[in-house]
DNA sequence: CGAACCTTTGATGGCACTCAATACAGGTGG
DNA sequence: CCACCTGTATTGAGTGCCATCAAAGGTTCG
């Protein structure tokens, strides 16, 4: 972990935080952090929960510590789409913006580092290097959304969920489980199945087509070990 | 057409300029108008010429003024997607940005307003709100893409040609010919496939059917006339 | 008018969806 | 600890939508 200069100054919160290098923190000198520290609010938040509603301009704004946030979008007849994931130290909602149709819920346990809008808002007009780390995150998010517009809209079934694992697996960090890396999917097949556009019969196939030909190995439906990255790498067509 | 205080100190070139009060040239004084419009020169580009070329770093940047530009993105094995559309009055180019794995290509005559990369950069540092305008464009994009994200996802064919005209219709402007609005498609059912993720068979069909059920009216396959909105907007499931 | 290209239309087949049943994991209570 | 129950995941059979292959029709050039 990279350390300040002066550490006393950064508030002891921060000093131990997984994001404080990340997200919007990085552009942040030991001062401002202090201002900021002081009004934000560490929260757990269960899978499942809702954290900004579609339509509805969100009230507060947060850095993702742990876990794994879905971006959905819901059409008239009751389709869902997931439209983006956001891992930590990714930054949670969306400056000076209303409301728009896409709604947060958390797909695992989500840890949040949470403060309130105007304190946010108010550091990004005094100062420019925060706005330009908003900007930049916007940029990356648009690069993997249109990553995502190219397989959902090229790629087959069995590509798209070795592509989806790929992403997964670039994004979680494993833990070491008998001889190989292991990590938890932190989402149902349901999830993966609106994330991809298929259905989650089509999704447990591949899965199962995955395992069976040996490249990738599931523990209890929830966890996965990838064997052979170079025949993921070669089934996700990349 | 919106007037600025003292025109006479706007170049006469941005005075006409359908980019004017778009675009980052809405976030300029007269005096930084003055300053850009020095190096900046008009080019006109002819369909299928590649603006910006995958994995190399642009040399320039543009406003769009008039025409269609699309971005696209190539598989290893050679299957294409078009990841979003450009219209006027957007910008061009990635501030700030090494080379990505898009390129930029005209889909129809685009006219541009390009200028060097030096000139911009050097002008979004010493203006925040120019920054703050790209960082506007780029959560434009960003929410276009997960639009589209959600049609491949989980719209039929039928639907994604629907929302596709749809989109058009927003963003070219019509002309009047005999009774009814007419726009040209500045897409060839080629690219109209490359961004659905259809082939150009299933495109050519969906069209025809819209067109049998008089919701369309197609001129020489090259202009076309929504002639039931509701129903275009039901038939995209909108 | 003819050539090249693009588009439309038709016939067929395969991949992914739908419907249905079974298997599995985790939790609760006996 | 096991029986039971609920929600989630897997597997199987059949269907439908869209891709593929093939041919004809239009449009725009020289």
């Amino acid at each position: 972990m990279r350390m300040d200069i002066h550490n006393s100054e950064v508030p002891a919160l921060c000093q131990a935080c997984e994001a404080r290098h990340g997200g919007i923190c990085g552009a942040l000198e030991p001062q401002q952090l202090v201002h900021l520290g002081r009004q934000t609010r560490r929260r757990e938040i269960e899978p499942g929960t809702e954290l900004i509603a579609a339509g509805v301009q969100a009230e507060g704004y947060a850095n993702i510590l742990s876990g794994v946030v879905k971006l959905t979008r819901l059409m008239p007849d009751g389709r869902q789409q997931i439209v983006g994931l956001q891992f930590a130290p990714d930054f949670l909602g969306r400056p000076f913006a209303k409301g728009s149709e896409i709604s947060a819920e958390a797909a695992s346990t989500v840890r949040l580092c949470a403060f309130p809008q105007s304190v946010l808002e108010g550091m990004v007009r005094r100062l420019p290097a925060l706005e330009k780390r908003l900007y930049a995150q916007a940029l990356r998010e648009l690069d993997e959304a249109r990553e995502w517009i190219m397989i959902l809209g090229q790629k087959s079934a069995s590509e798209k969920v070795a592509s989806f694992l790929l992403h997964l697996s670039s994004h979680i960090d494993p833990y070491v489980d008998g001889y190989s890396d292991r990590f938890d999917i932190p989402l149902t097949r349901a999830d993966i199945a609106d994330f991809l556009g298929l259905t989650i019969e089509t999704v447990s196939r591949q899965l199962s087509s995955l395992r069976k030909a040996e490249v990738i190995s599931i523990h209890k439906n929830r966890s996965i070990a990838v064997l052979d990255f170079t025949a993921l790498e070669t089934a996700a067509a990349l």
